[in-house]
DNA sequence: TCTATAAATCAATATATATTGATATAGTCG
DNA sequence: CGACTATATCAATATATATTGATTTATAGA
């Protein structure tokens, strides 16, 4: 039970969703690029990518400084098919702007 | 986005998650019989059951003063996903004891 | 119509979660 | 080591949701 519920209230926020659909469909992400991309500040995600991680959506690999996170693979079915349903939502999804290609990368 | 989460949201408490179990594996079930079932209090079940209606889980019919929740049929493929999940979740499922069959129907 | 009962809704309170800004941690490079 | 940067965590506050007991609504039957 736990584990479920620790799934669906990852669920259960449409920053949390907007920024899976975001991974999702841009790949592998840092922090740095999310803010960029996101609009939004750095604690804030970072709150919203551990309890993504914690829940069994995505996985991080850190890079120096950096933490790079994506989709994790395999997803359990359960998990895929939140997922699914997510890819098939009307989102506003921002483009996907590099935090490297940016000037601010520095935030 | 709204309905995705409004299910979502329905599934993310462990009450609502025990009493769709309850259901779905009892049929069809009366506020009453869920009262006594459930050992919960009529508020707080009528609340609770409204949520996982408006969210598409479940369907009530009316008979007289009573209203008899049964989970609602087609379930689109989220939902039904959400079911089976459920479905295979180790909970523990109290004995089903029917409002009519107890003296207790008057509560 | 009056009373009783099942269920829904409301009001107050308690608990959980989200957001922000500040601080801590951990790498990198001089 | 010491300054810098990316990320994580913390503390305070705001917002949402759950629970309870009281009240309201709707139906049935005398």
């Amino acid at each position: 039970m736990e584990v479920f519920l620790k799934s669906v209230s990852a669920l259960n926020d449409a920053t949390r969703v907007l920024i899976l659909r975001f991974i999702d469909e841009n790949g592998e992400c840092c922090v740095c690029d999310l803010q960029n991309s996101l609009d939004m500040i750095q604690s804030r995600l970072s709150r919203h990518l551990k309890l993504l991680k914690d829940a069994g959506f995505l996985r991080v690999e850190r890079k120096g400084t950096w933490a790079y996170y994506s989709v994790r693979s395999p997803l359990d079915r359960f998990r895929l098919e939140a997922l699914e349903e997510i890819r098939h939502l009307s989102i506003e999804l921002p483009a996907f702007k590099s935090c490297s290609d940016s000037q601010e990368c520095s935030i």
